[in-house]
DNA sequence: TACTAATTTGTAATAATTACAATTTGACAT
DNA sequence: ATGTCAAATTGTAATTATTACAAATTAGTA
């Protein structure tokens, strides 16, 4: 917990319980959970918890770079704790996100475009791996 | 006209006024439009056409690959003619998306990966060149 | 321990999208 | 041309994610 604290305090944010308990659960829950699911999770054990809170405190936590929001699905935001670069798949199929552990080799392109990069998001959709296994199965083939 | 005919034939879908004008439409802006935007414009000049059309006609021309759905702003869903492979840029100041013209060169690793990937999505965000330009002549720099 | 600005909370409002039932229409066969 | 029927369109109502806001609380600091 206390390297929770240390990732606000180096970003000067003030250390509240519901912010510790968010960045936890995003570190312990690489499913890339979308803002309702985090705050349904952690109200079981946090009964005062307010689902605007959630909705603040992911929101400054990306804007400090801690958390990455990602966009993927286009109904709604899903979170993910930020390590180092990587790329993600959206599974049409059963609706997983799975990181995809590839750099992108545009980033060197796109500094010489003119505009300032800031982010890089790559995202792949189309049906994952254990999905068209479970299709083969079925089809007998 | 004829051109946006031929591609729902050859799709076998159905001809309507309402899809050709929101073809036409598309392929004449390409600034990226969400689906409020496209029905604000077409209205004027089409009054009796519904919201719920443009929302069904965005639907099938996405899913029989002839547009494209981008959800690089995570509020909303926004189109694009689909041509050839591209990437988005979102300006977080004036909030265009912008066309990066480079190709994926991580689809060849992603097609070994296992998953069956059908769409390249490849988002990039921060301050465009022209606001960076404006920035500069506020600074006085 | 007291102060202050920031945070949390709950509720209400907004915005994008979807559900749905009734009406209309495109494509095809006669 | 006309009739048929599945598919598309329309309008309204519902849903879902997100934001706005004001009052109560709290973290950090003096």
């Amino acid at each position: 917990m206390e390297k929770y604290v240390k990732m606000l305090r180096e970003k000067n944010l003030k250390v509240t319980p519901q912010r510790l308990i968010i960045l936890k659960y995003l570190n312990e829950h690489s499913t890339h959970p979308a803002t309702d699911k985090i705050y349904q999770d952690l109200k079981i054990n946090n009964p005062s918890l307010s689902k605007t809170t959630v909705y603040n405190s992911l929101e400054i936590l990306e804007k400090h770079g801690i958390i990455q929001s990602i966009t993927i699905s286009g109904l709604e935001h899903r979170y993910d704790f930020r390590h180092e670069m990587h790329h993600h798949f959206l599974c049409k199929k059963c609706g997983r996100i799975i990181d995809i552990d590839v750099v992108c080799p545009n980033l060197g392109k796109m500094l010489e475009c003119g505009h300032n990069v800031e982010e890089v998001h790559g995202y792949f959709k189309g049906i994952c791996k254990k999905c068209m296994n479970k299709e083969k199965i079925k089809d007998g083939s």
